[in-house]
DNA sequence: GCGACAG
DNA sequence: ATCTTGTCGC
């Protein structure tokens, strides 16, 4: 199977891992901001990328917290083709940044990034929960991990905030864009027919449209995609596991 | 039982 | 994000 973790990239963007995870991870807000500036220029977000066909193996990333500051990353590699677990990867570890609305990247990327080196597959894809470019300064959780893993990532979020949507049509599979300030930054995406869409956003390495039909394969039963449903399910009980 | 939806 | 109670429904 997979046998590189994580320190290569594959040909589109360079990961950018060492540069933003090494001396100069930011401890300030500011700083945080001034990394993101950075990430949004490095991020390829026009591409199509890898079509679902071509997509053998996805990972999802989850984060689970727990009250004291523990909190546990987890990155389940799923096979496209029959949604079975390839691979599980967890990390524990503490929070090193606070909650700030825009800036869940530096709080979660330190143990996700961990998480994520303990694969020994190199996925093909990476889906992650929250925002990718649908976001303040167009640089959410999944334009960051996709920039610093040079894998192609994009993000899938439950909750509209910041941006505009029309709602969708009833169907699985509709769709309608997501806006901020009349910019298309995503689509609401109808998982289940009849039930609250989801919100995707690319990150890095992968255009929208293969982001979108990937979901809806990824999502064959349940609103939220496998690859979600599963890290956090893994990553909820290896906390609870911490006793 | 598990998920959607309260709120 | 987490915790909790409760109802409806497959």
């Amino acid at each position: 199977m997979g046998t590189d973790t994580g320190a290569h990239g594959t040909g589109r963007g360079e990961p950018q891992g060492r540069a933003l995870t090494g001396h100069d991870w930011p401890t300030t807000e500011a700083e945080a901001v001034a990394v993101q500036e950075r990430v949004r220029a490095a991020a390829d977000t026009m591409g199509p990328g890898p079509a679902p066909e071509e997509v053998r193996t996805v990972a999802g990333v989850d984060v689970a917290y727990a009250d004291d500051g523990t909190l546990v990353a987890a990155a389940v590699v799923l096979e496209t083709a029959g949604l079975t677990v390839v691979e599980e990867s967890v990390h524990a570890g503490r929070a090193q940044f606070p909650y700030v609305p825009g800036l869940l990247a530096f709080r979660e990327l330190p143990s996700v990034m961990a998480a994520l080196d303990g694969l020994a597959h190199r996925p093909d894809v990476l889906v992650c929960d929250g925002y990718g470019i649908a976001h303040p300064r167009r640089a959410g959780l999944a334009v960051h991990l996709g920039v610093l893993t040079g894998i192609p990532c994009y993000g899938v979020a439950k909750t509209p905030f910041l941006f505009d949507y029309e709602q969708p049509g009833f169907d699985r599979g509709a769709t309608s864009p997501l806006t901020i300030d009349g910019e298309q930054v995503g689509c609401a995406l109808r998982t289940q027919d009849g039930v609250k869409p989801v919100f995707v956003s690319v990150g890095s390495g992968i255009g929208l449209p293969h982001a979108t039909a990937l979901t809806l394969r990824l999502a064959p039963a349940y609103r939220q995609p496998e690859t979600t449903r599963r890290a956090d399910r893994l990553g909820r009980a290896r906390l609870a596991s911490l006793t």
